[in-house]
DNA sequence: GACAATCTACTGGTTAACCCGTAGATTGCA
DNA sequence: TGCAATCTACGGGTTAACCAGTAGATTGTC
């Protein structure tokens, strides 16, 4: 065994569930006019990702006419917390506040974004969870 | 082209640069007995990784007798927050407080902690930055 | 019916990531 | 001096990631 096989998505993947989030189910040529990157792939080459990410379970597909129509198969919290959550482990070995901390140094944040994360705590401190 | 070299570290790599965080500068050796994960690599295959690590730039290497000592060549801090910035840009649109609320719901938080995110937080507006 | 457009399936090619073995030099030691 | 240990350099092997072309079927249109 060379790699074991992503679980989280790939930068080229997370291109596409992006569109998938924004726009709903998409045909492989929906997608391909939504991407906003410097080089705009070929058609196959989305068509390929989205056979492989549909082995992986990030998307679904279902006959639309002579297409396919893709829509994801996880809801989009899960997955930016899967790709939180794998970094947080691996990097930060679990510590969120020593995560937050680089992520604060990184960014130049206004205030009114971090009144905004000041909430975000609030709000999940209210919902219960921390003892 | 196929892949673009990845700047930030690769998970094997990130496990190399965790022990030179921890000891310091180290032989090969002295990382592959620090490595403490389920299955153990081969000598040669951390020589491999500190290789390609130190053509990256993540790392340097001087004689030390008839071996080489490897030390990190940039501040922890500047390589975990390129890893952070890294995914706060491609998945979160330079969002960082969406990006706090998914680690938030991702992990579970003691009361300490998210008292010690407060802190941090507190701390980067004191030290200026936001407006 | 003929032609162009479009979609899928299949195949292939490149490189990074990851892992490891072997050969040869050097060293420590009995 | 001889042997074992150890380190480097080099090469190779596998798979994921990424990209794209070609062939064939389907469909819309004149």
């Amino acid at each position: 065994m060379a790699r074991p096989r992503q679980q989280t998505p790939t930068p080229a993947e997370l291109e596409v569930l992006k569109v998938l989030w924004d726009r709903g189910p998409c045909t492989v040529r929906e997608i391909l006019t939504e991407m906003t990157r410097d080089t705009v792939p070929a058609y196959t080459s989305v068509m390929s990702l989205l056979t492989v990410m549909t082995g992986k379970g990030l998307t679904r597909r279902e006959p639309k006419g002579r297409a396919f129509l893709y829509s994801v198969a996880r809801p989009r919290e899960r997955t930016l917390g899967r790709l939180v959550g794998d970094l947080l482990s691996r990097a930060f070995e679990g510590s969120a506040s020593a995560m937050v901390t680089q992520l604060l140094d990184q960014s130049k944040l206004s205030h009114d974004e971090l009144n905004a994360i000041r909430r975000a705590i609030d709000e999940h401190a209210d919902r219960g969870g921390a003892s």
